[in-house]
DNA sequence: GCAAGGTC
């Protein structure tokens, strides 16, 4: 038997009808399905099946030394029972297996694992290797006519990789951890990729921390015809001149030259992953969300593979048709101006084999999906449109005007023709028309304006601009970037979007530059990438690479251990700070969130035991301070994230515990009343029955009933609901006397 | 309980 074997389910499914030419029979081998025609059979992995970590011994955080984590024995381990079970059954029953993944680094490790489990069960199965960009019948039939050999060298940089990712991270993420007393669920993590995101995040907030605001000032004018024009200087960083400027300009406007001239705006690239999160991004998704959606509509087929770095629709696509889908539905209209069109497709700076860009598979409406899967889908289909649109057109408008020897001047900008921008409403472009000039011509000066400005600090990082800068820098994958950001999220090391970092991961950088700057840097991701280029290339061995970033690692411990309480210091203050809640309203000391004796939590004052002042929170989550304060208490709002679930904004936790007070008086009050109607003399269990499917629960309610109504509902006697009456007025009148 | 990388 003829085994084969891709990444991913679908694709072996695919692989199989290609080849079989026909449909190939589906059977499960331990839960996993299969695919069988002639000989041969195709199975799909789920990525890496296996994956690197410590041996048994080693998860004692406090007690297994640092340097054994260094130099331990990393060992492979399946991640996927039920797949590498059918993997052995299968292998042991072929003679041959073809290695069918993905065409990349990756795909050639992922690929060696599977190859090494079907040996094990079938050392004498012979391997080779197919090789192909694209899922289309016209590639995978010519991989298969002439295969190739498994490259063993990529496999292996692949590996290194993953030995050198553990042993640095799992060494440095346990000594910030146990150095800060930070253990258990809220501890502190260090990662070749995810430090260097956080260190940009961090370098962001000092720049915005030391910026000095500059004072400038602007003038403007509003002339006849409803003409607004400004200074051609723009900004003046001279007060006393742009005021004496100002104060100097006439009230009349002479038009010196008017140049009008075409500019086009090109249609956007296709989406690449990328691009995809950023455009999503600017649309209020968060890259997690953004991801876990597209992940559901390529599935659901609806979008094609959402992982790419490819931003160049391949020849073998073909877009005519792909149009033709919208031609009925929400996007007809679009589809049918594109179909018109010459349809060249834009193609973007990086063309790779790996997948196509994302573009739409199949035509859908609003009602198969909910909203914010539709807000991503039609997101993708514009986008792919767009891409197929003609580019948009402007005419601007340069005016230059003279108003008592000071330069003016206004600048209009005009669409004549929308192109893609018709179909792609996302990044917007605003006209701005200017009335009917001539030069020469004279128009009145109706009000001026001295505008007094400040420069502003740059902006905080959203998650888009973070993916991007991520990407430019080589950090992570297209299939990871959005991972470290959620990380970085449930480690409290980020709050809010755009992203601001805790004192905590001021801390952990500021640590960690100091006395192992490289894992603070994308330059260790370079070099890995040189190291591992070198291996594939089979100049030196996995191994050599492997221990040389063992030593490495070494000199940084001798660094951090003789430095261990100094940087304990540092980091537990960052903590500290991070903690703060705010004000004691009894006494002024600081509030603090605490740690009770049976592990509950709580907020409590500094000033403890003179001041008691306490605030209850939750049993369970991760608490964020955040870094908006309650306008009536002064307190930090407080945000609880647990794992899995949407964050919880609890908000101030004064208003909070008020309002938990407020609901449980109300509570009482009521259960009190309710009380109050059984004690009423005459008034059984059947009874109270058939007042409370009347609506009456309380004594009050009784109290507040019209008596023939009520009769008539109840079946009950007019004369004793009255007598009741009297009793539950009675009741509530000595309720609200005390 | 640690990383980052596949995929769901």
């Amino acid at each position: 038997m003829h085994l084969i074997i891709a990444e991913k389910h679908n694709v072996a499914k695919r692989i199989a009808q290609m080849l079989s030419g026909s449909k190939p029979k589906a059977k499960r081998v331990h839960g996993i399905e299969a695919f069988y025609f002639d000989d041969k059979v195709v199975m799909g992995l789920s990525g890496h099946i296996v994956g690197v970590d410590y041996p048994p011994g080693y998860n004692n955080w406090q007690k297994v030394d640092y340097r054994d984590l260094i130099h331990a024995q990393v060992v492979t381990r399946p991640t996927q029972g039920k797949i590498v079970s059918a993997l052995h059954d299968l292998g042991k029953d072929a003679d041959r297996i073809t290695i069918a993944t993905d065409y990349d680094r990756e795909g050639e490790l992922i690929g060696v694992e599977a190859l090494r489990i079907a040996e094990d069960a079938n050392p004498s199965i012979k391997a080779d290797r197919v090789r192909f960009s694209a899922i289309t019948k016209g590639e995978i039939l010519d991989a298969f006519e002439s295969p190739g050999m498994v490259d063993f060298d990529l496999a292996s940089s692949g590996e290194a990789r993953q030995v050198v990712d553990l042993i640095w991270g799992a060494a440095l993420t346990r000594f910030i951890s146990i150095t800060s007393g930070r253990l258990g669920k809220g501890f502190l993590s260090v990662g070749r990729v995810q430090s260097p995101t956080l260190a940009l995040i961090v370098d962001r907030e000092k720049e915005i921390e030391a910026f000095k605001p500059q004072t400038y000032w602007e003038i403007s004018a509003r002339l006849d015809k409803d003409l607004q024009v400004k200074h051609e200087k723009g900004r003046f960083w001279d007060g006393e001149l742009a005021r004496s400027i100002f104060e100097g300009l006439g009230d009349v406007a002479t038009v010196v030259s008017i140049r009008k001239k075409t500019r086009t705006d090109r249609p956007p690239a296709p989406f690449d992953t990328t691009a995809f999160i950023s455009a999503a991004s600017g649309i209020g998704f968060s890259a997690a969300n953004a991801m876990r959606i597209a992940e559901w509509l390529y599935t659901s087929g609806f979008i094609s593979y959402p992982r790419t770095e490819n931003t160049v629709y391949p020849k073998t696509l073909d877009l005519r048709d792909l149009v033709s889908i919208f031609k009925k539905g929400p996007f007809r209209e679009d589809a049918e101006r594109v179909l018109l069109g010459p349809m060249v497709p834009t193609r973007g700076k990086r063309f790779s084999t790996d997948h196509p860009p994302i573009y739409p598979t199949a035509p859908a409406t609003k009602a198969d999906m909910k909203p914010d899967q539709w807000k991503i889908y039609e997101l993708v289909v514009r986008r792919f449109l767009a891409t197929l649109s003609g580019p948009s057109r402007w005419i601007v408008m340069n005016v230059h005007l003279d108003i008592e020897g000071q330069p003016f001047r206004a600048t209009g900008a005009r669409q004549i023709e929308a192109g893609w921008r018709g179909c792609y409403p996302y990044s917007k472009a605003a006209e701005e028309i200017l009335p009917e000039l001539s030069e020469g011509e004279k128009l009145r000066v109706l009000g001026k304006e001295l505008e007094e400005k400040e420069t502003q600090p740059p902006s905080r990082y959203g998650q888009g601009r973070l993916v991007k800068l991520m990407d430019e820098l080589g950090l992570g994958t297209k299939s990871t970037r959005h991972e470290i950001i959620s990380k970085l999220y449930a480690r409290a090391y980020v709050q809010g979007n755009p992203m601001k970092p805790t004192n905590t991961a001021y801390a952990v950088i500021e640590a960690l530059e100091r006395h192992s700057p490289n894992i603070t840097k994308p330059d260790m991701t370079r070099t890995l990438e040189e190291d591992m280029t070198k291996i594939a290339n089979g100049h030196v061995g996995e191994e050599a690479v492997i221990e040389e970033s063992r030593s490495m690692l070494d000199a940084v411990f001798d660094d951090l251990l003789s430095h261990q309480e100094e940087i304990g210091t540092t980091l537990r203050e960052g903590l500290r700070t991070d903690k703060i809640v705010g004000k004691c309203p009894n006494c002024g000391h600081e509030l603090i969130i605490r740690r009770g004796r049976r592990g509950s939590r709580f907020i409590g004052c500094a000033g403890y035991p003179d001041c008691t002042f306490t605030l209850p929170l939750p049993k369970f989550g991760m608490i964020v301070v955040t870094d908006k304060a309650c306008e009536e208490h002064g307190m930090q709002h407080i945000r609880i994230i647990n794992k899995g679930k949407r964050p919880w904004d609890l908000g101030c936790p004064k208003c909070n515990f008020d309002q938990w007070q407020a609901k449980k008086a109300e509570e009482a009050k009521k259960k009190a009343e309710v009380d109050l109607l059984a004690k009423i003399p005459g008034i059984g269990p059947k009874t109270l029955e058939k007042l409370g499917a009347a609506g009456v629960k309380t004594a009050m309610d009784l109290a507040g009933a019209e008596v023939e109504d009520l009769a008539e509902r109840t079946g009950l006697a007019k004369k004793k609901i009255s007598s009741w009456q009297l009793v539950a007025k009675a009741m509530g009148d000595e309720a609200s006397s005390c």
